[in-house]
DNA sequence: ATGGTCGGCAACCGA
């Protein structure tokens, strides 16, 4: 089974993209963030043909999140089970016997934004979702754009960059108060060196001079940890065809 | 070098 994550950056501009990674890979879920694109104008039609089922959830200008699934997705559901939902961030469903928990967290801003505050709740009632509506015993994959990177290993410059809303003590804490519920980083299971990015700054040419980020996981429970056989991060389309700025990732569990 | 480039969508906001 290959599972797979996403951060589009509008999915309309990056149809191809992700229909070429569909029909090159045929990984059996793609997970995608930042669709950018409302319900009403989901293009449907560019997927009918491609032998995926999907689910979705927009709003206008930003966010969104969408998965696509070769075998019958079930139970969707949008947003957090708590205040304010943040439906456009997080979808959930079941395929086979597998909870999948697609999310794009909110990025932040800057430290003394009120946006870094949500963030930093928001990984707090993602650890009471998660306490509430499942148990670490199950098969539980969380996948998306974290808006974190981990330690030193997942970002080019770790002195430089402390402090940002991305790579700080706070949001480290948040997201491990999240993870010690039950997952585990199955990309750092498989590759414990660094330098393995997943993210490149559209703006200062980042790419080029390789200054990336590790921003994009797959956490899966320990029935399911265990299970994975690979993680990669595929470059490719990131290089090639229409570039979003984050690269796909991609699990293989034997299931 | 505290800039830069994208995308949505129509003046900026978000990343």
């Amino acid at each position: 089974m290959i599972i797979a994550t996403f951060n589009a950056n509008s999915l309309r501009m990056r149809i191809e993209t992700v229909l070429q990674w569909l029909e090159k890979n045929k990984p059996d879920i793609l997970c995608v963030q930042e669709t950018k694109v409302q319900d009403e104008d989901f293009p449907t039609d560019a997927f009918e043909a491609c032998g995926y089922e999907y689910a979705f959830k927009g709003q206008k200008k930003y966010n969104g999140v969408a998965l696509f699934s070769r075998d019958a997705i079930s139970e969707v559901s949008f947003g957090l089970d708590s205040k304010p939902q943040d439906e456009a961030r997080i979808i959930t469903a079941m395929i086979g016997d597998i909870t999948v928990v697609n999310t794009y967290i909110p990025q932040g801003v800057s430290p003394d934004s009120d946006k870094f505050t949500y963030k930093l709740e928001w990984f707090k009632r993602l650890r009471g979702y998660f306490e509430r509506n499942f148990s670490p015993d199950e098969p539980v994959i969380w996948l998306g754009d974290m808006n974190v990177a981990l330690d030193e290993r997942d970002v080019h410059n770790p002195e430089g960059l402390l402090g940002h809303v991305c790579y700080c003590p706070e949001v480290w804490q948040a997201f491990k108060d999240v993870s010690q519920w039950g997952f585990e980083d199955v990309f750092r299971n498989q590759c414990q060196e660094g330098a393995h990015y997943t993210f490149w700054d559209y703006r200062a040419g980042a790419l080029q001079k390789n200054r990336g980020w590790r921003l994009d996981y797959i956490m899966a429970t320990k029935p399911l940890a265990a299970r994975c056989t690979r993680c990669w991060i595929d470059k490719q389309p990131r290089m090639t065809i229409k570039p979003s700025d984050h690269t796909f990732l991609a699990a293989e569990f034997d299931l």
